[in-house]
DNA sequence: GTCTATACGCGGATAGAC
DNA sequence: GTCTATCCGCGTATAGAC
């Protein structure tokens, strides 16, 4: 995947208008716009309203695959835990540059109406709880863990910015029991 | 509140679109027809679609504070927690009875459009996680129950059924360190 | 109070020029 | 590949009959 493509910049502008006007409000024309085309340009790379709605959702599929295989690596380099890596990127702000995060934040507020967007948002969250499942051994814990991010991101949908849970998502982990790499025997 | 009025009827149609619709494909028509009421006599009662959602949020905030009130007499009668009550009633079926919490993930699923529908959530969100903090005396194990309940709502916007820590919710309490009334000393 | 009929604007999608 | 022009259907809201 080179650098942005027109396709991608037309998916961007959809993921920002979604997240900041709703997806109610999502015109072929406020997207087209928003992306510095016209509306016949962008239907000549997505043929219908449908064909962008798919490609924000292989985006965030390939988005959560690339994080998860991200988080995964720093756990076997022993730098952070899956946890840890988890719970502080999830508690980016929204309006920060988490594409990871803002694209979530789209396809589940798109998820209410379109049953595809919906798949695609169980997909990720299943694919999160699995990795914690997996590095815990527990699954109590990973699913207190997987509620905590999915709290956050009811929070976001709601508009309402970080809760001190999870800005001090390092405390709640030692309260849920899961100690950072550092504190762990060799 | 007597018994159900037409207009009572009306919102709850538009709550019954939205859950299983989605706010998107909401129509005058399709809630009117909901109804059994025609177009013209939903905008008798309700001047426009603005109006109509602001019937539901209302409804939300009554219900919200309605069920508060219910959990606060458990818990001083002793028959159980707020913060049981919380999670046995969030633990319910989308698709079950619980008027509050179908009327909040209509709610929900509209916030991501209308701003006044998310200051109604935030709202109720914030609610709850006051009246946690005030019985647990500790704001992270508030924060946590509050996620956890969030969890489900995020789960039900994304059409997903209730996860094991929310099927096992007991369990969930005693993990958080909750315990029930009968296990508290008198 | 509830209905039918209608005006009106907007958004998705096509055709075809450049 | 990208644009403009245009068609068409649908949804909100109003007017006014019953």
């Amino acid at each position: 995947m080179p650098r942005p493509s027109q396709r991608d910049r037309i998916v961007d502008a959809y993921v920002d208008h979604v997240v900041s006007e709703g997806p109610e409000t999502v015109t072929l024309e406020a997207v087209a716009a928003r992306a510095g085309v016209s509306k016949g340009g962008l239907l000549y790379h997505f043929g219908s309203k449908e064909a962008l709605l798919g490609g924000m959702l292989e985006r965030v599929a390939a988005l959560t695959e690339a994080d998860i295989a991200t988080a995964r690596a720093a756990a076997a380099a022993g730098t952070e835990t899956v946890a840890h890596y988890y719970l502080r990127t999830s508690a980016d702000d929204p309006a920060s540059d988490s594409d990871f995060f803002r694209a979530m934040v789209a396809v589940l507020k798109v998820a209410g109406t379109e049953e595809a967007a919906a798949t695609t948002a169980r997909a990720s969250i299943s694919a999160w709880r699995e990795v914690l499942a997996e590095e815990t051994g527990d699954e109590l814990t990973a699913d207190l863990i997987a509620a905590v991010g999915d709290g956050i991101y009811l929070r976001a949908i709601a508009g309402e910015r970080s809760t001190p849970l999870t800005r001090d998502w390092e405390t709640t982990l030692e309260r849920l029991g899961v100690r950072a790499p550092s504190e762990q025997s060799p």
